[in-house]
DNA sequence: TTGTATGCGTTATCAG
DNA sequence: CTGATAACGCATACAA
């Protein structure tokens, strides 16, 4: 590897000005900066970022883990995350937990090691507390994405996922649904619980009784167990008109288990969900969604997290951003005349 | 941040003693190396990953550039190359080049930069020579994803796409069709041209006409212009029975089409297409597919990856692996009587 | 405008 | 078994 030294002496200089050419610094006259740069292209000089991050003390590298790397809610976080990332001057690098605690508590590690400058993370659930409390003990910039964490302090992108479902809930129940379920994801995850709580308030607002085997915890990544949630599908009584899933994922894996029942999507029965399908969601049968702004999701964190590391000193008070979600009315909802 | 320096001070010995216990070399007494451990636990330290990167000159970083991150495929390929890194005690960065050849350029001068150990790529094309030439000069290990590059020699992983897409074909001649178009993507890469190929050829084996103007060039990647697809799709007479998509994209974006066409698949026309759609290959209209084996080919692309690292010195010859497309049938296929 | 000395945090080498 | 020293490649502070 060609270092500034082998440039410095083929260039007849000292290996600081041909660092002052590298990074625009300092005073040079043009002489010698266009002799530098003639030889730099010559000997395809290539700067060595890790002695650079060495003595800088900074990586220029950001990180952003998510739960789930097929969920294209996340891949359109990860897209505007990286925008955002490149704005600011920083590179972007990915990881993927898998909604797993020991997955995602290895990528902290690896943070921790390569010196990152600042996380952007959607934590697997309240179990995370542990593995943030981890960054914060080393002091590395957080930023928190669309799950809260009881017990951690600080900057975080939301979605409005209680008024969300409220939402969905109460567009079923325009286009005539009464009996409607709810596929939620697991409880230890904050938006799963104020899903939950959108979804009741939905249907307190409407004078709808609240049947509790109306609602099923399952998880918002994917490989379930779907006999599981057929079973339960199949033993409701009455059965439900509609459901709710809590998110994309979910939805699509009921629309296998109805396909397999050869229950029809709307015919007979509705289907909405949180976020939406990406690439697929053109593809029958047109969920109808509560859209969540994803984009704004990966830009918005990364621009808040960028703001801490450069204010580092002067201890910003902690940001929230909530995003509402917005519904998007396809054609998984039939509109029932009678209500049963 | 404590370093390795602070341990040894606090523990009465020196920075090499520690050094040996953390990476477990050379020997060390039982009572020294207990006392050093507890040290740094007790005092949080963790290792400075830069500086032994410099100091190695490695960094055990594997990159992994996609040309498409919303595309399933891909998913698939990361989860496999993220697997075989970690079984062989690398750690891998993705990077998403969006099948743009500038973020392509962008993303080999940050590899470059970083001092990556080992890359695996899926060019966005023939033109990407120069990108790859840059990681050739620097003596970057590196290989091919997907597709080839004329001009540059190295490992390489690949799916059948001849095969493949002559199977597809004569799958639909089975089912009676004649009139076949193909959606392919652009014909500088090697994979569309070698579906293109395989497309000929399962007509011509089946003494079926082609007509050039039942191929259209569009591109693998998404946001197309989607009403010049379906104005070609409009104009084309006698219009085609079936329709090869050149990879998941396309055929959603046809599905697309088509829906505002108000065409029914698989009842008007038949739709297969090469690579599977990930979690959604489960909504209607159930694509049939030529799947290829996404996760093989990030895993095996990884494997040959470390073997050159390792092998550096041997000069190895290149290697190519092919994997074969597996047919999926599904139900987008429509079995035709007579055949027109 | 340019150069010299020094340190960033770690490990290899060689000595004890 | 343990320690002192040098080196990895670069940039900061200070000198010239």
């Amino acid at each position: 590897m060609v270092t500034i030294y082998d440039v410095a002496a083929k260039a007849n200089v000292s290996a600081m000005t041909v660092s002052r050419v590298i990074n625009n610094t300092g005073k040079i006259s043009e002489k010698t900066r266009a002799k530098v740069k003639r030889v730099m292209e010559e000997m395809n000089y290539v700067p060595n970022q890790t002695a650079r991050n060495l003595v800088l003390q900074q990586t220029k590298l950001l990180f952003l883990l998510i739960t789930d790397i097929t969920n294209p809610f996340y891949m359109t976080v990860a897209r505007g995350a990286e925008d955002a990332a490149k704005k600011n001057g920083y590179r972007l690098l990915f990881g993927n937990s898998d909604e797993d605690l020991e997955k995602e508590a290895d990528y902290i590690s690896t943070i921790l090691t390569m010196r990152v400058d600042g996380v952007l993370i959607a934590p697997t659930g309240d179990p995370s507390l542990a593995n943030l409390e981890a960054l914060h003990k080393h002091k590395v910039p957080l930023v928190l994405l669309d799950r809260e964490v009881p017990g951690i302090n600080c900057d975080i992108v939301l979605g409005d996922s209680k008024e969300g479902a409220r939402e969905l809930v109460e567009h079923l129940i325009e286009n005539g649904h009464q009996r409607i379920a709810l596929v939620n994801g697991d409880s230890s995850i904050s938006s799963a619980r104020l899903r939950l709580q959108g979804y009741r308030e939905g249907l307190l607002l409407n004078q709808i009784e609240l049947h509790e085997n109306y609602i099923y915890e399952a998880s918002f990544g994917a490989k379930h167990d779907l006999s599981r949630l057929s079973e339960w599908l199949k033993q409701l009584t009455p059965p439900p008109t509609a459901i709710v899933a809590g998110n994309n994922i979910l939805a699509v894996e009921i629309l296998r288990v109805l396909e397999e029942q050869n229950i029809d999507v709307p015919e007979q029965l509705s289907l909405v969900c949180f976020d939406d399908l990406g690439p697929y969601s053109e593809s029958k049968p047109f969920l109808t969604v509560a859209a969540q702004q994803a984009y704004q999701f990966g830009y918005l964190g990364i621009q808040m997290l960028v703001d801490r590391i450069q204010e580092r000193e002067a201890e910003l008070p902690y940001r929230k951003i909530v995003l509402p979600a917005h519904l998007q009315k396809r054609r998984s909802v039939k509109k029932l005349s009678t209500s049963t």
